[in-house]
RNA sequence: GUCCCCUUCGUCUAGCCCGGCCCAGGACACCGCCCUUUCACGGCGGCGACACCGGUUCAAAUCCGGUAGGGGACGCCA
């Protein structure tokens, strides 16, 4: 194990997002590649807004993309007595003081500030004042530095520097005692020993004053990566206006997760004109060095693409099991329903399925038979036709015995040499007659999933209907 | 408004640190052709970008300055 400990501290006020999803994924990422640390920790001090069931559902969407914590979850609502006597360390020590200022008159100050044209920042009010009396309820502020600047070693952005003047005294301790996330993240990064925080973007502005916390208590700082945020397609911070956002939602969606985790990483990280990378790849290749500085627009196309890869390469059998819960949602249980073996099925439609939702939808006519026919597709042969070619191969499959795909393929040929037919002229008709449309898999797949019986009942079937037209 | 950050094809990006190999490479999407028993897959090809303006230099996507645009933060949210 070496020295190298990361964090990824959601708050549970929602599901997991796909941003969210890419940080954790970039923590963990790193902790692998350099046999680190990886700690999940719960941000909820917002005893308000944090719920049990957005703990589920993150760790949910966690476990569901495979990332998976050395360390953890720790929950900073435990940690609140470690908080407070901090605060009270930073109040003895004077580095702290009492606020007595109300909200509706911080919120006046403000729009004042605002209003006039400066800087919306606390302006001090209380910071000379001696502590008051009696029960008058009053936050705490961390005492900031007035001059100077504050600036750190970025490891994605570079070196960041913020004039100390343009931070404000900020609360760390709510009037009902409850302490705030900025001193929280500090104090817990500090004990849990965190060596380098990654997180989003969003953060850049915290870190000055979160550095001085550190300092304040004398805590070693640990180093910073911040990485941009993801956009949607208007450029502005992806949300749920731009399709979904959660992670557990592109599951629901048919995704699968390696698909996600390696479009993820894509998004804002390259490795020259690398594309597709296994898990082992991702962890043997990534780096910070080359996730970029700007923010990253999210394109369901490339993650559909990446989808679609991983179906069409990846094993039958769990996409077997991946798939049935989709069948269940169209009303099919293989357990009852006539079935042919699904992994047999998966490998028929691997190839034209981008979404475990589409290799469900085009998978139905396996499990019933079509009733009723695409019309556009069969209105472009004769009806004499159609029935001389069910005829034919309902002649052929029940006296030739047929089970490779190449044997149906040949026989197919041979009909057609026999006949004087094109291609296209046997197959239609045959597609239509088994899956009741013109989309489907290759003839042959279909009838050797299906087994002879079943596809020589579909076309008697389709012969009677087209007869009786 | 103030501060911080960002800016290469429509999108994700390579190249930028260490100027010439870049009249800028790959991928997604799109278009065309080929393959083909449908739909797909696949193969081949095409379209398409260094935000702008100056400067430094024999030479700039790469270095410097400015402008414009975008994003983020400014909460008793995280």
């Amino acid at each position: 194990m070496s020295n190298l400990r990361l964090r990824f501290a959601p708050s549970p006020t929602g599901y997991l997002h796909v941003g969210g999803a890419r940080t954790a994924l970039f923590n963990w990422l790193l902790a692998k590649k350099e046999n680190g640390t990886f700690i999940l920790r719960i941000e909820d001090t917002d005893l308000e807004r944090s719920t049990e069931e957005s703990v589920d559902a993150i760790l949910e969407g966690m476990k569901w993309l495979g990332l998976d914590w050395d360390e953890g979850p720790y929950f900073q609502s435990a940690n609140f007595e470690l908080y407070r006597k901090y605060v009270n360390q930073l109040l003895d020590e004077g580095k702290a003081y009492r606020c007595y200022c109300t909200t509706e008159e911080l919120e006046r100050k403000r729009a004042l500030a605002m209003s006039e044209g400066r800087k919306p920042k606390y302006d001090g009010a209380c910071r000379g004042l001696p502590p008051q009396g009696g029960d008058l309820p009053y936050v705490v502020r961390f005492r900031g530095e007035e001059e100077g600047a504050t600036s750190f070693d970025d490891l994605i952005k570079g070196k960041i520097t913020f004039p100390n003047e343009e931070m404000d005294d900020l609360i760390i301790c709510r009037s009902d005692g409850t302490p705030t996330y900025n001193f929280c993240v500090a104090i817990d990064d500090a004990a849990m020993k965190i060596t380098l925080v990654i997180r989003g973007d969003d953060h850049v502005n915290n870190t000055p004053r979160q550095i001085q916390i550190y300092k304040a208590l004398g805590f070693p700082v640990p180093a910073f990566a911040h990485v941009p945020m993801i956009l949607g397609s208007d450029k502005t911070r992806l949300s749920k206006r731009h399709g979904a956002t959660s992670v557990m939602a592109y599951r629901d969606m048919g995704f699968l997760p390696e698909a996600l985790a390696n479009y993820l990483v894509r998004l804002g990280w390259s490795h020259g004109d690398d594309e597709i990378f296994s898990r082992e790849e991702m962890i043997r290749k990534f780096d910070l060095k080359n996730v970029g500085r700007s923010p990253s627009v999210f394109s369901m196309e490339k993650l559909l693409w990446l989808n679609a890869h991983y179906i069409k390469t990846g094993d039958a059998e769990r996409l077997a099991s991946l798939l049935i819960p989709f069948l269940a949602e169209r009303g099919i249980s293989p357990d009852k329903d006539f079935s042919p073996p699904i992994p047999d099925i998966v490998r028929t439609l691997q190839e034209r399925s981008r979404t475990l939702v589409e290799m469900a939808d085009a998978a139905i006519f396996y499990f019933k038979a079509p009733e009723i026919y695409d019309e556009e597709a069969l209105s472009k042969f004769e009806k004499k036709h159609l029935l001389n070619v069910y005829s034919e191969l309902i002649g052929h499959l029940e006296s030739d015995s047929l089970f490779t795909t190449v044997a149906v393929d040949l026989l197919l040929k041979e009909i057609c040499s026999a006949k004087g037919w094109k291609m296209p002229q046997v197959g239609q008709p045959l597609r239509i007659a088994l899956s009741g449309g013109a989309h489907a898999p290759a003839i042959a797949d279909i009838i050797t999933t299906l087994g002879i019986p079943e596809s020589l009942r579909r076309i008697k079937l389709a012969k009677e209907k087209v007869s009786g037209l």
